[in-house]
RNA sequence: GGAGGGUUGGCAGAGCGGUUGAAUGCACCGGUCUUGAAAACCGGCAAGGGUUUAUCCCCUUCCAGGGUUCGAAUCCCUGAUCCUCCGCCA
């Protein structure tokens, strides 16, 4: 959520920096409701001073052990203009809230210009695309003799799930094994474990509601509770309503969770394979950071999404995102898109994002300043990275002519020592 | 699932329906003292909003939402959540 100061003060200025992103406030709308609100809250608030003084005035009588029956006859129908004042007020209120609640974020000032990817600047670029001396193949073809089994989770469930078993199973365990271990051993990061189910006060909190909820999975119940479409939901909600010391910050989490995402709207998009599925696993990166830290702060989470794939030696480069590509509480954002043979081209795999006090205001996240005044904290997320789509670029940087699979050197630890992986016996047993 | 008890400022913790936005302690900030620090002592210290050049002033907020009342942190109802005991259970 953006400050409502910046409606109240200058709504045009507003206007024209939403604009970049390609969104069109309504100033006139805007203008109408907040004329309203300052109006009917002014005279809100007057009849309420007047109750108040009468009340008081009636229990100084009453102290005093005198007569108050003549003030208690004054106060006549103020209760049920202030009642009808208030009501007023209230739904102007909600009003104005639900539009503030819709507005995104503001992209920062260096953020190129763009109406969709195509406006993505290469900020760098690390390796270079794996040269066979054959011609690749994708992970699809790749995994299906591993145990890799789109036809079974269709049983199971539906399109767009998997079942993985046996060394790619493992293989897949390992990666998220590993991602975490990297960043809370050399990065720095707590780990922690949290819900994979949230209710709507987290989803505001972050800006997947109100406005996304088609992309949700929502439970049956009274509850209103919803499947986490990425751990930056929950992890980032663990410092909601929360005054904060300047000495607990910067915090930096890290959590591997299950991503639950309804795809609606995508239909067609990546169907086959693992690229774009209901459920992926991924290892979240999350800062909770002063308002002047963040800028670096969000230098330095890419960078950490970055250690994996270099650790992995997957190539791979980094892509700015344009005003119109960001995501809806992203002020800045960089995309890691690694180098995936099978599909001859550079396919996102992190994505991270600084959205400064965009959600800490939706989140009430503060934090006690040097002069002792609360200020709203800055809060990041980044994929580190999406184990899924990871998997994927292993498969395919990784294939032999053969089919096989080499493991890089940094997994194989987690994998026995094992430094190739290929059909066994149990996987064609099943076929 | 059943019974009972809680939920108050950053934290702990008082609070007869009427100057209670809220005692007290801790923490924090400033000062005195000290070579410096600690201790002690003195002072300050909730958040959000409205109006305003600013000060002042006003409004709201004691888990949430309703209700009673001229007036609610305080009484009533509903819900959330925590604790204790019983039952069940991976």
């Amino acid at each position: 959520m953006l400050d409502p100061k910046l409606f109240r003060t200058d709504p045009d200025a507003l206007a024209a920096k939403l604009l970049r992103r390609g969104y069109v406030l309504d100033v006139a709308a805007f203008t109408q409701l907040e004329h309203a609100r300052k109006q009917v809250q002014v005279e809100t608030e007057t009849l309420q001073a007047q109750r108040n003084s009468s009340s008081k005035q009636i229990g100084q009588l009453k102290a005093k052990g005198e007569d108050a029956s003549l003030a208690m006859a004054q106060v006549g129908d103020l209760g049920e203009r202030l009642a009808a004042a208030k009501a007023r007020l209230e739904g102007i209120q909600t009003e104005l809230d639900q539009l503030f609640a819709l507005v995104p974020n503001l992209p920062a000032d260096e953020v190129p210009e763009g109406a969709d990817e195509s406006g993505n600047v290469l900020v760098r670029q690390w390796g270079k695309p794996t040269d066979f001396g054959f011609s690749p193949q994708d992970h699809i073809a790749l995994g299906a003799p591993l145990g890799m089994d789109f036809e079974a989770a269709v049983k199971i469930t539906g399109a767009r799930f998997v079942t993985l078993s046996g060394d790619i199973a493992r293989l897949h365990r390992a990666l998220a094994q590993f991602m975490l271990d990297l960043h809370t051993e050399q990065h720095g990061y707590t780990e922690v474990y949290v819900p994979y189910i949230v209710n709507q006060h987290s989803l505001f909190g972050t800006g997947q509601l109100p406005k996304f909820s088609e992309d949700l999975f929502a439970l049956t119940g009274d509850e209103h509770w919803y499947l986490i479409p990425t751990a930056e939901v929950p992890v980032t909600n663990m410092v909601r309503d929360a005054l904060l010391n300047a000495a607990d910050l910067p915090r930096r989490y890290v959590a591997h969770t299950p991503s639950f995402r309804s795809e609606a709207g995508a239909a067609g998009r990546d169907t086959r394979g693992m690229i774009r599925q209901h459920q992926f696993d991924k290892v979240e990166l999350v800062h909770i950071v002063r308002a002047s830290e963040s800028d670096a702060a969000l230098e330095a989470l890419t960078g950490h999404a970055e250690a994996v794939l270099q650790a992995l030696e997957l190539p791979y480069r980094v892509m700015q995102l344009c005003t119109g590509d960001m995501g809806f509480s992203a002020a800045k954002t960089y995309d890691l898109e690694v180098w995936l043979p099978g599909q001859n081209t550079y396919r996102e795999i992190s994505s991270c994002s600084n959205t400064r006090d965009f959600q800490a205001r939706r989140l009430q996240a503060r934090v006690r300043g040097d002069e002792g005044k609360p200020e709203l904290v800055h809060t990041l997320n980044g994929s580190g990275l999406a184990v899924g789509r990871t998997l994927v670029a292993v498969l395919e940087n990784y294939q032999q002519a053969s089919g096989s699979i080499r493991i890089p050197a940094v997994l194989q630890p987690y994998m026995r020592g094992k430094s190739l992986i290929e059909s066994t016996i149990h996987t064609q047993a099943q076929r």
